[in-house]
DNA sequence: CTGAAAGCGCTTACAG
DNA sequence: CTGAAAGCGCTTACAG
């Protein structure tokens, strides 16, 4: 592997000129420039990284943090956040929180400390204080995507206005037996505990004067399997079968429509099904839902954390906690219908 | 942020005691030992990662490379790579290759040689010659997994006896009129090129003496979408409609079952199903397929990787060739079943 | 515009 | 067992 000094001795020049000639921040004459470009390329040489980072204090390279790998929102925030941080030359290194305690207390305490990330990106994190704790002393930009970090700026989807504005389409429609299938508080300690898109339903039933019944609020895991057994127990009860139901995530409404047509219950005739995320699936299952637009939060939250790189005014000001609110979208498409030609 | 200075003043030792005390490589006095372990904790000292690395010359720290994030393969792969690496110390930077060959270029010449990883585990990736001479400029050891890296450690479906398999069984079951649902070379160049799998299905036929009719080898995405609206057209000829279908993976299996089952037709009573992989959804679906035991291939290969890393000879020998041919395993559940009762 | 040199913060032979 | 010092490979004020 061809050094600094190869080069410089190649050239002729400094190994100064060839650092200066090639980072292309200052002033080199232009026979130098292009002698030191000849031998760069001549011996392949690429900067050693961490004698740059040693010398600058820089590591262009950002950590990703995220309780998850293989769900989809997790999955499209990565892709998004990957292309936008690649694009600005920032290498991303991923910390998956899923594996137990053992790991994700060696993964703020150990390896986050380490000094090798320039900032953190979280995605739906909900840190306990000790972690908080260690994501401050880093002393890093901190943005959270998806689930709020106190004490630094988030961007999340404003999940109450969300569960509101799913339900009160579906009042819209005439519905007044309306479930909510919503995930389990404990399988999901990272989301918000408070299960706030139940309470936005809650809020929507109340507004329209609808009682809110109890059966009619289950919970289950965060994936269609375990919705679709939910929502079998649920719609195959034939005294109290909702005419409606919101799902909390798309996944879980595939797994209800699914349920339904088992049931021999059509989609929405019988039933309307509505969820929030709008799935790279859900256009095929002809779900309504409310578009969380993924991919935008992704690709806005890196540049956020892009920005708070470039600010100059980081160091003497640190991280500041601010929310930035994300409007869910209300999406139709032909899994809702107006009750009237729905209950039978 | 704490230097190695600080803990040496503190403890009263030398900077050379505080890092032989904290790595435990050398022989410290228990007293000193417990002078420094005292200082580093109070002062909350963690090593500087770049300062580390341009002394000893290690990164601690793996490059993944990977065509896809958001596909289930990949996820899981990354997911179980990922834990192993940690739990070994190491850190995972992410490659994601998609987004143009522009994007693909800039990871292979600028990233990677960047030094800062000390060694590649590529994720099914087929690279062009420049790519693999990039790759082997590094003199960094390479694992492959899902996909033959040439002049490198891989470990690989088999998918030309998975393919074989997947037929063998539909033939065991009396089909005759076995359709193929699989990926189409251009929307998978990461892929083997000659699809593997589809030339294990025609051995398969031709050692039965059955016919491949052109008619029933088809081709898309690797998605669910896409392979319901492939296995509609194919399912809804009442001419030509075959008794079972081989699909390439387990996410078109499951849009081919869609599409039997918005044609009316039971599966595995008028038709059978049977896929390649055991995704995290296929018991739901009752399918049964070839069980590709992804995770353990992640596991496995994170595995040969830490190996190569430990091997002293390493540096001598450089990557050498050799495939590991994984085992495809048949997994029978409820989707297949014998053609007596499945034609009508 | 360019070079000599200090410095980034560690690790590790080398002496003692 | 321990310390002084060299060295890892860059960048960047500082002179010129």
């Amino acid at each position: 592997m061809a050094g600094i000094e190869d080069v410089a001795k190649l050239a002729g020049v400094s190994t100064a000129t060839v650092s200066r000639a090639l980072s292309g921040k200052d002033h080199v004459s232009a026979k130098a420039q292009a002698k030191v470009m000849a031998a760069a390329a001549e011996l392949g040489y690429t900067a050693s990284h961490s004698a740059y980072t040693l010398a600058t204090g820089r590591n262009r390279n950002i950590g990703v943090v995220m309780p998850y790998l293989d769900r989809w929102f997790f999955s499209a925030i990565l892709q998004e956040t990957d292309s936008k941080l690649i694009e600005h030359g920032y290498d991303l290194t991923l910390y998956n929180l899923s594996g137990g305690d053992a790991r994700r207390s060696k993964i703020f305490n150990e390896f986050l400390p380490r000094k090798r990330v320039d900032a953190v990106l979280t995605v739906a994190v909900r840190p306990s204080s000790a972690e908080l704790e260690a994501l401050n002393q880093l002393k890093k930009p901190i943005i959270g995507v998806g689930g709020t970090i106190p004490g630094a700026k988030t961007l999340a989807l404003d999940d109450i206005k969300a569960g509101r504005l799913a339900t009160e389409h579906l009042i819209s429609l005439g519905h007044v037996k309306i479930a909510n299938i919503g995930e389990s508080p404990f399988s999901d300690r990272e989301f918000n505990q408070p299960n706030l898109r139940r309470l936005g339903y809650l809020e929507a039933l109340e507004s329209a004067g609808i009682e809110a019944r109890k059966i009619w609020q289950v919970q289950t895991d965060y994936t269609v399997m375990d919705a679709y057994r939910v929502a079998k127990q649920l719609l195959g009860d034939p005294h109290n079968r909702p005419t409606a139901v919101f799902c909390n995530s798309d996944e879980m409404a595939f797994g209800t429509i699914m349920a339904a047509k088992d049931l021999g219950l059509r989609v929405p005739l019988d039933i309307s099904v509505i969820g929030i995320d709008n799935h790279d699936m859900s256009e095929f299952y002809g779900l309504t839902t409310i578009d969380q637009r993924v991919r935008e939060q992704g690709s806005i939250a890196a540049q956020m954390l892009l920005d708070l790189l470039d600010d100059k005014e980081f160091e003497t000001r640190g991280n500041v906690e601010e929310t930035i609110e994300w409007p869910p979208r209300l999406l139709i498409r032909s899994s809702t219908a107006h009750v009237s030609s729905s209950s039978r």
